[in-house]
DNA sequence: GACTACTTCTTGTTTCGAGA
DNA sequence: TCTCGAAACAAGAAGTAGTC
């Protein structure tokens, strides 16, 4: 991929907790001032399938990978002190983070965001728990879509539509479809994402089913987290917070202006 | 056999009702 | 009023049953 000069990579990784199940991808380029997306959301199972989609977008380019799933779990068992700050600040949103430690990971073969970090590594990445305004270079940070969605998006609480207990299919699909439009509605945004205004346009979502559904849900992640990549060089802390240490793994999200 | 759909598991917090 | 326990909820993934 060619990248003009000065301008910077940023990836959305919706990673999997295992290599079991996909995971979704998306590659914007820009600079703080806007970004456009130069890559489809697509799906990608193995770590190196990953790394090489990383490698191929990048180039010579800094970049800024948000990743998520957890990246540093230092704790055996029981929750981050990232999660449950988070949990503090976002559980009036229903936006509680699943609890993340090694022995529950250990189930899914490791914490797979640390082989991941080790991996990139070699190409120069390495993991920040903040993304300041400006900076360069290439760096990788742990974020959360939901949180994301209520602030970006001024919602009263998250958007349903991951597949739950109880949760029905029709329900699922009207808030996966609002989502979508939340979504392309970032070419307005501040900054602005450009090129994502035909996504999904085509894909009737009341013809789909789970496992159509969920291939979106994923790719929409993807998408999200590279605009937190994008939205955090563009405001840093005047409009960001990291909740957590980068000792014990912090997860980095959009705030409201006034308390960030 | 491959794929889809549903249920269950795990961890931790919050809410609500019952009892002291 | 305070304490305790049960239920509900969040998340991602594994396991199982059903369908083609």
């Amino acid at each position: 991929m060619n990248v003009k000069p000065f301008q910077t990579v940023y990836i959305g990784l919706d990673l999997a907790w295992s290599e079991r199940n996909p995971s979704g991808l998306a590659v914007c380029t820009g600079t703080p001032a806007g970004a456009r997306l130069v890559q489809p959301p697509s799906r990608l199972v193995t770590n190196e399938a990953i790394v090489q989609a990383i490698r191929t977008a990048i180039g010579d380019a800094p970049a800024i990978v948000a990743i998520d799933a957890p990246l540093i779990v230092p704790n055996e068992t029981g929750r981050r002190e990232a999660e449950a700050e988070l949990a503090a600040a976002f559980r009036r949103y229903d936006a509680g983070p699943h609890p993340a430690n090694r022995r529950l990971l250990r189930r899914y073969g490791g914490v797979r965001g640390e082989a991941l970090l080790a991996m990139l590594a070699a190409d120069g990445f390495g993991y920040v728990p903040a993304i300041e305004a400006s900076m360069n270079g290439r760096f990788i940070i742990e974020v959360f879509p939901h949180p994301a969605t209520v602030v970006l998006f001024r919602l009263p609480h998250i958007l349903r539509y991951k597949a739950r207990p109880g949760r029905e299919l029709a329900e699922r699909r009207r808030e996966l479809g609002r989502y979508l439009r939340l979504l392309r509605g970032l070419s307005s945004g501040d900054p602005p994402l450009l090129g994502s205004d035909d996504l999904w346009k085509g894909r009737d979502l009341d013809q789909l089913g789970p496992s159509a559904l969920k291939a979106i849900e994923d790719e929409a992640d993807a998408l999200l987290c590279a605009y937190i990549a994008l939205y955090g060089q563009r405001w840093g802390t005047a409009r960001c917070r990291s909740f957590g240490t980068a000792e014990g793994g912090a997860i980095f999200t959009p705030y409201w202006a006034e308390q960030a």
